[in-house]
DNA sequence: GTCTATAGCTGGATAGAC
DNA sequence: GTCTATCCAGCTATAGAC
């Protein structure tokens, strides 16, 4: 990977950063990225192949980095600290904010859907394994569907960070009921084996009816 | 109001839903409208305008037309079941995917920051007052902060319809997982006392330490 | 109020010098 | 590989006819 292409990839991430997905071009990319504009052309064909090579490498990245820091943890409250500390971490670097923009695109943008898709799927995959690690032998994991559990708390997060663009208060105190919310779940652990057995029966009820 | 400028407010939603915030513009939006281009000028003065008042007068309407039937609602299951079917008739009449592209956009132009903030903050109060008149007398009021709550369901929500115009089925998952989790609330009711107290005595631990 | 026409600008993409 | 120069499309916004 040549120091250019490598530029390229960091422009488009701090362009789409700084501009949002309606702002981005092959010029703004460029003056991030402090090369001359003709050069997305030459390395990347185009600015949507380039925001897809962005996405792709820039995500992978970041859940790798994470991935051994999630592997260390052992219960679902560290998990909520992690989860806060990435949150504040990723949004300092912008890699949730570009997923969140490259999202928006992909609503319109065929072409970014597929890729968009596939970097989203690399943090959906890297938080089921670790919930799925966690709720093993617990209660809750002969309840809960995790892998939509996962879903929902990847589709969250963005939601989250987009709220948090108008109204960063109203996101903290978003974030912290989540976590009251969170520890709702470890009192399934508590729980003897009739009233989970009980509770268990009221939930597939309950979904079962929507 | 006259035609036009309903035609206007329209083509607005409809422009977005079609070309996303990247790819709206006063001409996109009078195509959708079926008016004259410089129309957009002589009756909102701007693009960023004409969005800032479809976005304040779409949401309000669609507020207003949820707000009865969410006043009849008497239980967070039947709460839960308005709320997929809002999520679904918003979604075809594009509502929630405006807000979510007027949400993107909002991050890096700050002049549609305020409105959009505005709009959401609609459907968070709406939310609110049904979370609130539900929790009414449930000892689950004493435990969660019921208006962070009402902000985590409005940034899931959107977060959710973006994830879903990438992967529809990851979506279908995701809200399944979270009507799992919501009985998760019921279920406090049925505790007694003691145990309640045990509850909330943890829930005051786990979220004063992150 | 609505239309045509257009000025002035920015964007994607390419050709060709170096 | 990188640069300058440029074409052409589409954009905001306005002027002025009707």
């Amino acid at each position: 990977m040549s120091d250019t292409k490598q530029r390229l990839l960091d422009g488009a991430i701090a362009a789409i950063r700084e501009h949002g997905i309606a702002g981005v071009s092959a010029r703004t990319i460029a003056a991030a990225a402090g090369v001359n504009q003709a050069l997305v052309f030459y390395h990347y064909g185009t600015v949507d192949d380039l925001l897809t090579a962005a996405c792709q490498a820039g995500t992978a990245e970041r859940v790798a980095h994470w991935s051994t820091r999630l592997a260390e943890v052992r219960s679902l409250r560290e998990l909520l600290d992690v989860g806060r500390a990435l949150h504040e971490q990723e949004q300092e670097l912008g890699n949730v904010s570009f997923l969140a923009q490259m999202l928006a695109g992909a609503q319109s943008d065929e072409r970014l859907a597929a890729p968009t898709g596939a970097a989203l799927q690399l943090w959906v995959d890297e938080i089921e394994s670790v919930l799925r690690r966690l709720l093993a032998g617990s209660p809750f994991a002969e309840i809960a569907d995790v892998a939509g559990l996962a879903r929902a708390v990847s589709a969250a997060f963005i939601g989250l960070e987009l709220y948090g663009g108008v109204d960063r208060d109203g996101m903290e105190r978003a974030m912290s009921a989540l976590d009251q919310l969170a520890v709702l779940i470890e009192i399934v652990d508590d729980l003897g084996p009739i009233a989970r057995r009980a509770l268990q029966g009221k939930i597939t009820r309950a979904t079962r009816r929507s």
